[in-house]
DNA sequence: TTTTGACCATTTTGTTTGAAGGGTCAAATT
DNA sequence: AATTTGACCCTTCAAACAAAATGGTCAAAA
């Protein structure tokens, strides 16, 4: 989009814009934070900001993006680690659990924008389903080919039980009404979501 | 609360006060239900109304109770048609999962209702899920008896694998933004709950 | 004991209005 | 040519206010 002339200066500027909006957006969530206090803080105009950016969703997305490959690389290095694979969706759900607090923890807004989600967000977080989905099916299938587990769709496995495991997360939320989390609620979480792993675990050593 | 004079008269005032009750707010939820409006259906005034409840929410709780008890009665008589616990359990996700398309599809509205909890509501649903529990930990203590479940916590395995449930439930419906319950949805959740079902179910047959 | 119309207080709803924020652009700056 | 910017437009949002609706009360009547 940005073509570089003199030298990678605009990388810079780029980054420079998005380490910004990322506090921004962390601290206040999307709604709350304006494309004027982004420019402010990064010392610029806001029309600046739209010459890099085409729109505040666009900046948002970026953001996301960025805090999303982190978590990636993050489970990728970790699982290489061991070769159990039964410890690797244990630690596969520990750091999934990391990232969404620091994800979310940053900020007593940042849920609601999840209330009524942007297209834009919906979308990212979409893509985030498939990769952490396809992570996942990498260590059940593993497990499968070590005859450890057994599970005829590793796909459909996986993502139930994503899907069971957010759907815990977002009850508690739910039924808190909390715009942010506290440690109690956290805690409250890493041990549910131990039990759940574990009945999960469980059944996939069972054949049939 | 009311005493009863000439005879049993009231009874079936109150009754037929709940059965309008019953409708209208399966049809328009709580907040869309007017207190005028299931007056006029049973043909008295408004004013009536309040001598035979203290208020909106005891009548609403009122027909919420009525209709639970209901789906637990349900529940025991099939129950007990079974002696295997793995039926048991599928047919106590079947009832369950039938009972709430009922008490949700009546209307578009009512899922609202549960955006924005009302106390009294919150109670009644509090009292749910606790019997709910407690019928399930009565499959899952039966079970262990006969030797064909594992499992050290009957309290914490029921009330883990109804919240996943639930929370399943819960995740289909916020992130469709959906006001009623479609054949499609419910399909779907069919599927999904049996598919969760059995991951519990083969979690319960493996030791430690 | 039961019923009701009139009444009150609060909540909800509709409307207006002024400010704020997202986004554009021609002109200026480098 | 690549960047930067102040001024500008348009839509959205929030405060404010008024009007209607609704939950709830009560004295009087049946």
């Amino acid at each position: 989009m940005v073509q570089v002339t003199h030298c990678g200066d605009n990388t810079i500027k780029i980054n420079t814009i998005i380490c910004a909006a990322q506090k921004r957006f962390g601290l206040y969530g999307l709604e709350k934070t304006t494309m004027s206090e982004i420019a402010r803080d990064v010392g610029i105009s806001k029309a600046s900001l739209y010459y890099y950016f085409p729109d505040k969703e666009h900046l948002y997305k970026k953001v996301i993006e960025n805090e999303q490959e982190a978590f990636f690389e993050l489970i990728e290095k970790n699982i290489k680690e061991t070769s159990e694979p039964e410890k690797m969706i244990r630690k596969f759900m520990a750091i999934r659990l990391n990232y969404f607090r620091t994800f979310f923890n940053l900020s007593r807004l940042r849920l609601e924008d999840f209330r009524h989600m942007k297209p834009v967000i919906e979308d990212v977080l979409a893509d985030f389903r498939k990769k952490e989905i396809a992570s996942l099916e990498i260590i059940l299938k593993q497990g499968v080919d070590t005859g450890l587990f057994f599970c005829e769709n590793t796909y459909e496995s996986s993502s139930l039980f994503l899907e069971m495991v957010r759907g815990v997360r977002s009850l508690l939320f739910h039924n808190k009404d909390l715009m942010y989390v506290e440690q109690e609620d956290y805690d409250m979480l890493l041990d549910k979501m131990n039990k759940i792993t574990n009945i999960f675990i469980k059944s996939l050593k069972i054949k049939e």
